[in-house]
DNA sequence: ATAACAATCTAACGATCGTTAGACTAATAT
DNA sequence: ATATTAGTCTAACGATCGTTAGATTGTTAT
């Protein structure tokens, strides 16, 4: 019957929205933005490079598909993400991304040589060496964002202390970097500036998104 | 630096091919098509209700996306999904649209009373009922997409061959039918028939994409 | 009250998208 | 060779989208 081509439509066309949310890269990287905390529209338009006129159209648009909830705090707006099954969302178009996309598969590779990935495996054994001290797992995100959520065990630099902080780090060992994910290159900068200095440094690109902590509220 | 903006800037826009390509309602329709099994232009755009100029355009923004694989075989081209990424993609997108998006939820409350999904628990309690013949699991979609992959001990009967088969169905044992997925209304009929028949019948709003099932080529 | 600020709303532009029609290509059937 | 079938390519239409500018709404500071 012709009614349940109509039902259908309405099924797939709803759908659609979230696909439509994640059709263009600003409002993507507005989300992994807003994967590491709740942030202020202002923030948001700085951090991805863009006017604060175009954040508010492209955040309007992930708030019409609930991917986003917005709070009034004086005169700022703070948006964050509706749950945690938004950032999953996020973590998985980007692997499908990756895997189907070849030109995006090269761009990574030209970018670093540094492992792709880590299987849950590497990641507890990374969380145990970060507890006992063996590395030091070193956040160089914005404080704030540190604060919203952070890999076990980690320590807070942010990449623009990093030069006037390096006395807080021990020599011997292996230091592992981390920011907001594998898109983002503060942590490709703080491996560069650590191993320049004589350290022990690895970048790992994975963030909070990527191991499934979702940023708390923050007051 | 600006340099780093760029890089970004090529990664999001990337993965937004991704999203593009899920922007569409015909489209997600067409990739839950293909997660069936390995389908003509044709056949696509009569089971999607469409033309088949437009399935063809749509087609081709999916083999652009690297989402779909083409092979020509005599005078029709046989589209497939390109792996079973693309399947849990679209499971994984369409659960974030249930998580999300209201208008959705509802619309699938009013279409069916029956639970929503599955746990893992609840799939191996369906299994081993199966498998012990204390249930007939019902395949009710064409007999080619069977062919292509079906649930584990799954009888098939095609809806539109339901009717006069009856004869091969136990009397007293459920019938549990299920078709191409909860957007899929086939099983919703099936069931509606056999409970008409005296039968007691269940709706399971799964299909091969949701167990993670890929589709063989067939030859 | 007035000024400054954060953010949204409205209107407008060019660019892109969904859809359809018509011409075209390649494979099969007669 | 001609006709038929399956599918793609091109061009074109209106609709939607991304982006920017200008006016507007709240909120805070003076």
């Amino acid at each position: 019957m012709e009614n349940s081509r109509n039902i259908k439509d309405l099924l797939y066309e709803q759908v659609a929205r979230i696909g439509k949310a994640a059709s263009s890269p600003k409002r993507l990287e507005l989300i992994e933005m807003l994967c590491q905390g709740e942030k202020s529209v202002e923030t948001l338009a700085r951090e991805t490079s863009i006017s604060m006129k175009l954040a508010s159209a492209h955040l309007r648009e992930l708030r019409l598909a609930h991917l986003v909830e917005t709070e009034k705090q004086g005169k700022n707006v703070i948006y964050r993400i509706a749950n945690r099954e938004v950032a999953e969302f996020w973590v998985s178009i980007r692997a499908l991304a990756e895997d189907r996309l070849v030109e995006l598969k090269m761009a990574l590779a030209n970018l670093t040589s540094d492992p792709r990935a880590l299987t849950p495996q590497d990641r507890d054994s990374l969380v145990k060496l970060a507890r006992t001290g063996d590395v030091v797992v070193l956040d160089v995100r914005p404080a704030a964002e540190y604060e919203a959520a952070h890999l076990p065990y980690a320590q807070s630099m942010p990449i623009d202390q990093l030069k006037s902080r390096l006395a807080e780090l021990p020599q011997g060992k292996t230091i592992v970097a981390y920011c907001r994910g594998p898109y983002c290159l503060m942590a490709v900068d703080a491996v560069f500036l650590l191993k320049q200095q004589g350290f022990a440094a690895i970048h790992l690109p994975e963030g909070v998104a990527e191991w499934g902590l979702a940023p708390v509220r923050l007051e």
